[in-house]
DNA sequence: CAACTGACGATAG
DNA sequence: CCTATCGCCAGTT
């Protein structure tokens, strides 16, 4: 373990959003260590989401919505979401003022 | 080793 | 609001 590569330290990221809130891609690379490696998040995801038991749910894209297509995960990211308090809008997407992590702000 | 692939992001039109 | 395009980087093929 220890810091390692990148994906291992995206993994660690993901792990610490709360309950109740939400990251972006772009961000959680950002703190990771890379703002522009949003697409490595994506490979990490895929790749340990469900061994590493990440909180994958709370991962969004930048424009607060879900990434996944609809009938393929997104309906179920959007319930699993609800179910913690989060809330979306008439448009699908997540009100960043209410449910960003900000982990560098209280 | 080269090419391909992504649950992305920003910019331009 | 939309599509198109480029950039970025690691894991796969």
């Amino acid at each position: 373990m220890t810091e390692l590569n990148f994906t291992s330290l995206v993994k660690q990221v993901i792990k610490q959003i709360p309950y109740g809130k939400v990251a972006f891609y772009g961000q959680i690379a950002s703190i990771a260590g890379n703002h522009r490696a949003a697409r490595q998040v994506v490979r990490v995801l895929h790749s340990s989401s469900t061994k590493d038991a990440l909180p994958w749910h709370r991962v969004i894209n930048k424009q607060g919505k879900i990434s996944l297509p609809i009938g393929n995960g997104y309906e179920k990211q959007k319930h699993l979401l609800q179910a913690e308090g989060v809330e979306f809008d008439s448009s699908d997407r997540i009100d960043f003022k209410r449910f960003l992590w900000q982990p560098d702000n209280h």
